[in-house]
DNA sequence: TTGATTTATTTCGGCGTCCAAAAAAATGTT
DNA sequence: AACATTTTTTTGGACGCCGAAATAAATCAA
């Protein structure tokens, strides 16, 4: 069904449209701004001033103007989005301890803060309280006013309720459905939203490359589990209930080997590294624990031994990478995407798996759709998950927040350089 | 990426909104519009002042005004879609034959027109000439200028690539990548678009009940074979390449069951009418032609063997009902939709699949996932496709050619009655 | 019958938006 | 110093929506 419109919405929608065009492209003219957006030069005008008003938006002074390359005419003045209009914090999530990423209204971050946190022994209601005070104590350190930071996203790996904020489950934690975003909204006052790394990935691929992620991709996350982001024309899908796609627990095989859901033949139960290794060691499901984490080190041993010709080890790779074969392939029938791309630290061990994989899809999938898909292994960096959550919680900024009119809390000047 | 706003999109996008209101709650009065848009009485009164002035909306006459109940005050006036305004034709294709639905701009359609055309023996580039005579000499016995048809929606079983308007591949169709688009627009000089049967009672779902299954559903079609149609935060989802999910030919267990698809294991291969016949039949996949249609009749026979108690029958059944339960388990582990809706005529035997289907739901699939998602089984109405794609053909017309103040081609009034 | 009341629709004036064209600004070129 | 060139701002017009007032068309009540 069609949205009432007035023209409210026409200013709102082109203020959005100039700030994401400002993010994307970096400092511009107006003049480029108009060409870019396909706005009129009268309508830039006004548009920008009134965000520079605002202080969203400032006009980079003249003595910066080292690019002016002698041309005729009047010279262009530089616009770009002002890093002391607001703050934004991501949150990273994950089994070895939590991550906070601060950054300005521009992108630009500070250093990452590492915290050593024992998220799988928390409870519950501890999780959100501990953060917030982390939050707290950081931001104080770095200088950072709490009230200049206008939006908080967290990314997970597992499954991250949207809707209710909550965790539902994770292989970062014992607990189960943890409150993230009611405590933190409530303890700091800011807006929060949590979403899971397979999406944030998908986000970060977006905003890297439109035209090549921006249609209809999806990204298997590959670690601890198996994840699954997907973007459908060009927009991250959230899933009816505000849970991300459960890729990776699609029954591969019923009655197959034991998941940590519970469930038995699940994707996740070959593919995932506790998967992997159970294979390797030829443990069956009672006498190995789905639930401990296995250790990075443990895992690159396993990939060292099978690219020396460990036969035991190779198989369980080439298993490994059949069944993902398998479930790719009925992820292709399904959604029809036209990129699929493999991200994560299993990503490492592809080499392993890929002769089987290909056949697999050879042998899952009408070859009509197998040749219409792009395939990419991305390599691994863990920064994609926090600045895929940047991305969005940014762009929630430009088109919700500040497309709207709200001024911008300007942040005093502390004198510290961004970094 | 947001897009560029002006006046124009505001009236357009209203305009469209007038349109669709009064084509979902049918004639409305002026301040009904108002109340059910949220536009206010000045801007209908001149949106509507646009629309009847362009032929698409007509004032009821007061003799018309049964309705009118002694009410004080100014009577209101009201508005309709005109069925003059244009005409449009939906053409839904089965193995059995070719029906042709004619219908006007306000929805009420013409008695379906039933074609016989050995659909399975024509070659693919006779098809479409073929239909378009069928068009033009049909439209002329009832009456209906040829110039006055808008646009026609095909509706096929099988795979329909909306791109290029081809079916790629049908169950009615020995012939593969079938002309469709190309030829009736180059015969006929309508714009025309296609679509798989699936989708089309997904559309037709969304506009009997917006709020049940406009948000995320699942439509599965069982029929000679298993469609897919999903609706995606209320719009039907086409996929990357414009073909609509291949659910049929998902891959169920490797080296299963030869599919027609040439593949093994696929889904279909177990529950089409094609997979139970062989299963009931216990042939080997060597003796038993795939691509022989099975008779409707048959199927009957099967059913009611199977609930008299033939044990041979009963299994069929039930390993349909599993793999499907399998099925349906991933899809729901990939897209969380909340609801998946069963339909086709393959839902006659849904009694005799219920349990193993279930039983398969639990096996494959985590309970968080299971309990959020509602399940029902629709009645097999062969109209619902014609339906959907009249729907779709409207909606279009609404949103895409009116929306934008293109003038109708005012019908010459024959004197028939619409029936 | 007439005037009051009620409800629907239209008209009018104001405001916000976009845009094209003209004007202004700022620089380079001759 | 005058002209050319390019960017930005200003101006005026068009179009949209909306609130308020005016108008229209009926019923109700005396």
């Amino acid at each position: 069904m069609l949205k009432k419109a007035n023209s409210d919405l026409v200013r709102r929608q082109n203020r959005g449209l100039v700030l994401e065009t400002l993010r994307q492209h970096g400092p511009s003219a107006r003049i480029t701004l108009g060409y870019q957006t396909g706005l009129s030069p009268a309508s830039i005008t006004s548009i920008s001033g009134q965000l520079i008003d605002e202080g969203l938006v400032y006009s980079i002074a003249e003595e910066d103007e080292v690019l002016a390359q002698a041309k005729r005419g009047r010279p262009q003045t530089m616009l770009a989005l002002n890093p002391l209009a607001t703050n934004v914090l991501a949150i990273a999530i994950s089994v070895d301890g939590v991550e906070l990423v601060f950054a300005d209204f521009s992108g630009a971050t500070r250093d990452p803060v590492k915290l050593r946190l024992d998220t799988y022994g928390i409870s519950k209601d501890d999780f959100g309280p501990r953060i917030a005070h982390e939050i707290k104590a950081n931001a104080k350190r770095l200088g950072i006013a709490l009230n200049s930071i206008k939006r908080i996203g967290v990314a997970v790996q597992g499954v991250a309720d949207t809707i209710t904020g909550e965790i539902s489950w994770s292989p970062a934690f014992r607990a189960r459905d943890i409150p993230v975003v009611r405590p933190l909204e409530h303890l700091l006052g800011i807006p929060c939203s949590v979403g899971n790394n397979a999406n944030m990935i998908a986000e970060a691929l977006i905003a890297t490359d439109r035209k090549k992620y921006g249609g209809t991709t999806a990204v298997v996350f590959m670690g601890h589990g198996i994840g699954l982001g997907l973007i459908l024309n060009g927009v991250v899908y959230d899933g009816a209930n505000g849970r991300a796609a459960e890729f990776g627990h699609m029954n591969h095989l019923p009655d197959g080997p034991l998941c940590r859901c519970g469930r038995n033949g699940c994707l996740e139960a070959f593919c995932a590294d506790y998967g992997i290794m159970r294979m390797a060691n030829d443990r069956r499901d009672t006498d190995f624990d789905v639930h401990a984490a296995v250790l990075d080190s443990d895992m690159r041993e396993l990939e060292l031994a099978a690219e020396a010709g460990d036969k035991v080890a190779m198989n369980a790779f080439l298993r490994a990478g059949e069944v993902l074969g398998f479930g790719i392939a009925r992820l292709i029938a399904l959604i029809n995407p036209q990129m699929v791309v493999l991200a994560g630290p299993g990503t490492r061990a592809y080499g392993l798996m890929k002769d089987s994989l290909s056949e697999a899809l050879r042998r899952g999938l009408v070859h009509d759709l197998r040749k219409n898909v792009e395939f990419e292994v991305v390599p691994y960096g863990k920064d994609m998950i926090t600045t895929g959550t940047l991305v969005e919680t940014l762009r929630h900024l430009d088109r919700d927040v500040f497309a709207t009119g709200q001024k911008a809390t300007i942040i005093e000047f502390t004198g510290r350089k961004i970094a």
